[in-house]
Formats: C-alpha cells, structure tokens, sequence
DNA sequence: TTGAAAGCGCTAACAA
DNA sequence: TTGTTAGCGCTTTCAA
C-alpha cells in the first residue's frame, strides 16, 4: 500500500495542513521541510491525485474526443497539445469516435462522470447539443476545425477558404480553366467552407462552377480514390484536380497512378496537407499545408486561460489561423496542354 | 453543482446504500428503482468516478506510453486499444514520449500519481528499472514491440527475426546478392532482432553479412533518407536493399528518387510496414505488414485478464505474432541485371 | 507557521 | 432488501 500523508504526518510529528502545505508550495520552517522531505523519501510517499481531485473538484484531466486517432491531422495536434498540457501537469484522456456522431456523444457522456476539467473537441457531427451539459457545468471547451452553431465557446480554425482559393487560384494563373475539385461531405464544416474558397476562385475569374467537376468524397483514403475516378470519367477535358482533404490526396494519387494518368503533363494536382507524402511522390506534389503546430499552441493557451484565468467571464473567442502553401511539380506551369490531346 | 447520491437518497427518502446497490447492479425493489430511476432522471445524477476511484482504489484508468503517437504503427495500435479499453469502462490516459528515456521515466511518474489500474507501454530505453516501482504496486504492466530483460511482465511482439529473415530471402529467390539494409538504432530492441533476421537470411544462403551494405538510422523519416544515401554511396553494386521500418522507408523512397535510381530496374526495393503509402507509390512497394489490429488485442487482453481476471499470480506470458506481406512490384524478379551495368 | 477537524462523493461492512 | 456509519487521501477552514 502506498504511502499517505497521514504517514508522513506521524512520521514526522507534524500535522497534516504542514504536510500539505508543504506540498502545495506554502511556507513552512526549514527544519520541518527537512524533516518532511526525508519523511518523503523514507516511505516512497506520492500525491493522490485521486484524492486531491475529489477534494478540490478539480481533476486536472482534460477530455479529447477526435473523430479519428489515425488522422495525421488530428495526431499532429494532439501529440503537441498532451505535451502542452502535461508540462502544466494535466493528463489528457483521448477518445476516439471512428468519425461517428452517437459514439461522440457516449465519449462526452463518459468523460463528464469522470470530472475532466476541460474538453477540447473535433466534432464529427453537425449540432453539438450534448455539449451543453458540459458547458453549462462551468466547464471550458474549445473546438478544432470547426464551428457549431448552437454552441458558445472558444474555437481554433484555419481559413479553409483562403487556403482553398489560393491553391485553385493557382491554377489558373497557370492556365487551367477546367478544374476538378474533390470535396468532401456536404455536412462537414470544412468541406463547405473549401468549397466555397474554391467558388471564389473559379468566380472572380469568370470561370463556371461546373456540377460535373464537383465530386464529393468522404474524406477517407478509399474516398478519395473512388472520387478521382468519377472525376476522371465525367470530365476527359479536365487539365487540373484540387484535392481538398489529407486522406483524399492520397487516394487520389493511387487512382491517378492505377489510371496511368501523368502528373503534370496530363493533370495538374494540388493536394492537401500530406506534407511527407507530398515529398515522397513522383513529381513531389504541391499541396496546401495546416499549421497544426500552431493550432495546438492556440487551443493550449485558450484552453489554460479559462482553466486557470482570472477573466472567467471572458467572452469565446474564435481563433483563425493562416494555411501554407508548398511549391511542388505537380502543376504544369504552361497549362494550355489540352489533356485530351495527349490523350 | 453536480447532485450526489445524497441528494438522490434525500429525494427518495431512501438510504445511501441502496443507491449505491442500484447503481452497482444490485437488487432493489421494483417501486425504489422506479424512485430512485426518477430522481436520477429529475436531477440530472451522474456517477462521479473520482470519489468511486478514491473509495475502491481502482481508478479504471490505464496509463499509455508511447515513443511517438506521430508513428502510424502507434496510433493504429492505440485507437484500437482505447476502443476496447473504453467499451469496458476504462480510460486510457496517453503520454507521448518524443523517443525520450527522460521523459518515459516522467510520464510514469506522473501515471503512478494519477493511480491509473495499469500501464501500456512501448519502451523507448533498453532498460525499464522505472517500471519496477510500478510492477511492485502490484498494476499490471503490458510491454508491446519490445522486450526488457529486467522486468518481468506480460509482452506483445512480432516476430521481427522471421519477418526480416522472409523479406531478404525473397530478394536472395530473385537473384540478388549483393542486399543492403537499412536498420534501426544498435540499442532498440526491434532493431536488434530485425539484423539478426537480416544476417541468417545472408547466412544460410551462404552470402557474407559485409559491413558495408549495413547503415544505420535512427528509425525517422530524414534517418532513412540519410541513410539510403549512405547505402547508395558506399555500395555501387547494390542491386537490393531491404528497409526495416515504416518512417525510413518513407525516408528511403524519397532519397531514392532524389537521386534519380529507378526501382526496380535499377534497385529492388522492400519495405516495412507503411500500407497505404506502398500502395501509392510508383511502382508499388513490396513490404512487410505488422498485425495491428492482432497486436491491440491481445494487449487488451492481457491486461484485463490481470486487471479482472481471477488467477492474479498467474506467470507473465510473451505473445509473439507472426507478420505479414505484401507483394508490389518493386522486386526486379530476375534480379540479375547488375545495377552498376544500367549506370 | 502549525494542528485539529470537517468533509469532498463514494463504497462496503454491519445491523436491522 | 435497506439504512447507518466509517473512511478512502486529500484540502481547507479555524484556532492556537
């Protein structure tokens, strides 16, 4: 059996407050701190956290439910924010909701019984009504990627559009006019705001946004694939494709190699955020980049200003930070090259 | 303010006992259920498990060490391991390492504060003697990819030897001779059986293990592609070579084509255990695949049979699984076409 | 600065 | 089956 503080306190003839004093940083006199510490290190003694957390309220855990764990994306994030997190000695328990609504509602639901202090959430789903429950017990959460309407509370994104308007924006300077683009589910906050950035791309240059280059994907790797293919055979007069999701780009480039389809003389190919990927392909791929370093700094610090604040009032803040962009070989600068005429 | 079972026992008119009996499963008559169901219902009742983890000693959390959960081979492992973890009520609690020995040794630390019911682990040292302290509370600690001599528990593996040992005999059944390989660091366990598998294929083909078709890296993306360029630089008359994991074949292939070799005319090529990036690369790659899946299993089931299971003294046991294989079309079949005689 | 004592929300032993 | 009660290990008044 480990060793309490009441051990430590008959150990060294002292109370339990100067044990936990102590403990806790407070004032106590130097022979007694001796005394405490070699008391300490006699018995093995360690704090219950457990305990302390029942006591204060306060568990100094932090909830993180993610849609997917094997999201390079998500992993990239939360490997940065549990890090963060546990120098400022909190545990982060990760609940991974395999992209489904109900089960991140059960994740919600579990880890309120066990008192995290904060939630920081990537939601699959479209409303975020359990989140109430959490949010009216006082307790901060902070959202990544995306916003929910009903729910009032702090939020780290990056600017889909921009990011998605830049890329195609690309390609056109390069000369491309007719642009595929695969986009993912129509409910998914991401993919309407890419697919708007891509609208404004195609619309400021008085280019049509045609349904048939519009191919919708479910943001998996065997999405993206299936996708590339159903773009490829409504569209042989297509010179340029914009993937807009990390899996997708590199389903795409499977479809794209089984195909035989040559990057960039017969497409144009800019992806999305697959950074070691995009350096790995032949030609090595221009792809749009998140700055998910920077998204986890974000959330850390939203997350620990209402955690240990003083404004507890403060009003939520949504936090938009800017994507990259990395210059590959998989445009063709020239672009006029009608892909049918290879063909 | 959360309700409590008092507040349920007040509004019931019933004592705490029998709230505690209704919510741990035990008999209570029809009409106090039907009450108690009520005033859960009314007051918005939830379990806190902190005080319950307080009371029993038993936290139903696990502890989860990792080196990187950047690694796919992490992160496959973990969400399937928190799934099963969480669907028996148990949260799982992940420190990610950064293949630190100094901060392997904090994050059990501060698991064992955190009293979590046992402990999963992908050792980044060779030794674990910080894991004893663990081990002698009496927690149930499963090791997963790596052995340590001087801890005594439960362990999941692959087979590394075999795994290797196939690979290069399937090069060696292609013609080639002259195999490189690009192993991992001298002191991580993996890496140790994996050049054994590579040296007895040499062996028994009575081909000499040369130094200089050995290079080392340190099991990262850049390390393969330091060290492919290395292989390439030293071995002129390398006609195969065989990369023993998942981030450094990546590093590989991205060396590969930076230097402009073609696999597999110029260079046969086996990797390990990066399935989707195999599949999308041109040509795709030959490689051997790690049970996942398998793996999170029966780390799962180790550790609740040790966490629920009825015989606790019950010996550690070591289960080794067999790895797989998949054929690209990155082995040149004929394999005797000497490289330098393309060059 | 320190000690005594109450109590966080729960479980479990015992009694009824 | 149900109620009473002690106590898990800690923090935090309040007094000294």
């Amino acid at each position: 059996m480990a060793a309490t503080m009441k051990d430590i306190a008959k150990k060294t003839g002292l109370g339990l407050a100067t044990i936990s004093s102590y403990l806790n940083g407070g004032n106590v006199r130097e022979k007694n701190r001796i005394k405490i510490e070699a008391a300490i290190e006699e018995l093995h003694f360690e704090v219950n956290e457990v305990a302390r957390g029942l006591k204060t309220n306060r568990t100094k855990t932090i909830g993180v439910i993610l849609p997917e764990l094997n999201i390079a994306f998500c992993t990239q994030i939360i490997t940065e924010v549990e890090d963060l997190l546990r120098n400022q000695g909190y545990a982060t328990i990760i609940c991974d909701c395999r992209s489904n609504e109900k089960r991140e509602e059960e994740a919600v639901e579990f880890l309120l019984h066990r008192r995290v202090d904060g939630l920081i959430i990537m939601p699959s789903g479209k409303h975020g009504s359990y989140l109430k429950k959490f949010i009216s017990a006082g307790k901060p959460v902070v959202l990544i990627d995306r916003e929910l309407e009903e729910i009032e509370c702090d939020c780290v994104l990056v600017d889909n559009e921009s990011a998605v308007k830049d890329a195609v924006e690309k390609l056109i300077l390069a000369g491309h006019t007719r642009i595929g683009i695969i986009i993912g589910p129509s409910d998914i906050y991401t993919a309407k705001r890419r697919y708007t950035g891509y609208c404004m791309a195609m619309e400021q240059a008085g280019l049509a946004v045609e349904e048939r280059l519009i191919v919708r994907g479910d943001y998996t790797i065997e999405g993206g694939a299936a996708a590339m293919k159903k773009l490829v055979n409504k569209n042989p007069d297509m010179t340029a494709v914009f993937v807009s999701n990390c899996e997708m780009t590199m389903g795409a480039i499977i479809e794209i190699n089984e195909l035989g389809i040559k990057i960039p003389e017969q497409l144009s190919f800019v992806g999305f955020d697959n950074l070691e990927f995009a350096k790995a392909n032949i030609p090595k791929l221009s792809i749009v980049t998140q700055p998910t370093k920077e998204i986890a700094g974000q959330v850390f610090e939203l997350l620990l200003e209402r955690l240990e604040g003083t404004d507890k009032q403060k009003k939520s803040q949504t936090v938009k930070l800017k994507t990259g962009f990395i210059e590959g070989k998989s445009v063709n600068v020239s672009g006029r090259k009608e892909w049918s005429s290879i063909y």
